[in-house]
DNA sequence: AAGAATTATGAAAAATTTTTCATAAATAAT
DNA sequence: ATTATTTATGAAAAATTTTTCATAATTCTT
């Protein structure tokens, strides 16, 4: 995961960065709220600790601001416990959820898992490219086309979106889209994904769906 | 809609009432909590309206008692500006909702129909009868049965589901399932009834989906 | 560069879904 | 009761999706 924390006291943000590292995860420090906006403008992750009281911009203006400009980024606001009754401020603000000070690693990493899973999971529009995934209509939509997708190439293209940069093996796939155990002698999976490559070329140039020789897939946004 | 004004103020309680009837609605009035939590018990509404402040128990209890039994009917706080700072504690124990007073009609109004179509259509789930539909997988499921739904049949049950106790000409399916105009040369309609009937059918003695001859049909919960 | 393994592809086969059609059953009106 | 209208149903036809298969193209290794 991309994970952005903002947070002026070099101490706790360093000691999130680090855990965060350790677990497998990539994550960046901006110390005050224009760094953060900068950077959720610029790179897409896939969630955001913010800090309540920063230098400059409050965390809750931050959070606002990343609102207005229409960007979905999950994000987590760490508040002390006196700020308790702003919360409400802060769900209607567009956080998705909090964490009060003092806290411990388990928890925030806790909590991030919980969100993000919730966040992926729950949305009804997934954007790639230019091209968006409705998942209650499940169709394909780029402009003002719709491009019908039949339900395995749907469910493909929506495994793949919730794992983007993830190197997926024919096994898992099979397991998690066609619910079935792997077997080699079928291509089932090399034909649906060629269909799906198929439909998502007829308006893109972009390669999303890269083949790792001898490994699998990967979903590649940008 | 059937709804339940949960308030001890006879004059606000009454007002309400008139109002949601000349919008051609069904409105009861509990006067305390007790009474609140057997309606909800035996009656299915779509929306509470609930006092903060009521004789016996506190709103912020009866809505909490309402979330322990599984009851995912929306509720709507109504709270005096001064319980401000506890709507945080609202939202935790499950309200979808809350307006202070004094309101006006119109924005009573206005919010309920906000949350009832908010909370429709973003369920994941839809529980009838013994049944529950999955919106995701597309499937129904009835104890450990999972019974496929072809694409046209999840669609239509779903369109019954959020219009219970309406009736629904064959017109009018046509124009929001199918998304075509209807065509009296055609049956689809009555074919897919059928074919959606039959999967209830084998797990169930209930007639969901009822024939009004001559008018349409209308999905009927018990 | 050649051979082996892996992936891609077009087309056919199989399975499923959607739609039509002819007819039966049910309902309302006379 | 009879008739006209509306709805239900089984089965066939049409369309679509899913899967398999044979073969081509690509990638990696030596």
């Amino acid at each position: 995961m991309e994970i952005l924390i903002v947070e002026d006291e070099k101490r706790i943000a360093e000691s999130l960065k680090k855990n965060f590292i350790s677990e497998g995860h990539h994550a960046l420090i901006a110390e005050n709220g224009e760094e953060a906006l900068k950077k959720v403008d610029s790179i897409e992750f896939d969630i955001v600790l913010l800090d309540w009281r920063l230098p400059k911009l409050p965390g809750i203006e931050v959070c606002k601001r990343i609102r207005e400009t229409g960007n979905q980024v999950p994000i987590i606001l760490l508040t002390a416990m006196s700020e308790l009754n702003n919360k409400i401020e802060a769900f209607s603000y567009g956080a998705d959820d909090y964490i009060t000070k003092p806290f411990s690693f388990e928890e925030v990493f806790a909590r991030v898992n919980a969100v993000v899973r919730r966040v992926k999971t729950s949305r009804n529009e997934i954007l790639f490219g230019d091209y968006t995934l409705n998942i209650l209509t499940r169709s394909l939509i780029i402009g003002k086309e719709e491009i019908k997708l039949s339900d395995k190439e749907f469910e493909l293209l929506r495994y793949f979106l919730l794992h983007k940069g993830e190197i997926i093996g024919k096994e898992k796939l099979s397991d998690e889209v066609w619910k079935l155990p792997f077997s080699p002698s079928s291509n089932l999976v090399e034909v649906t994904v060629k269909n799906l490559r198929k439909k998502l070329d007829a308006y893109s140039e972009h390669n999303f769906i890269r083949t790792l020789y001898g490994e699998g897939y990967i979903f590649i946004n940008d």
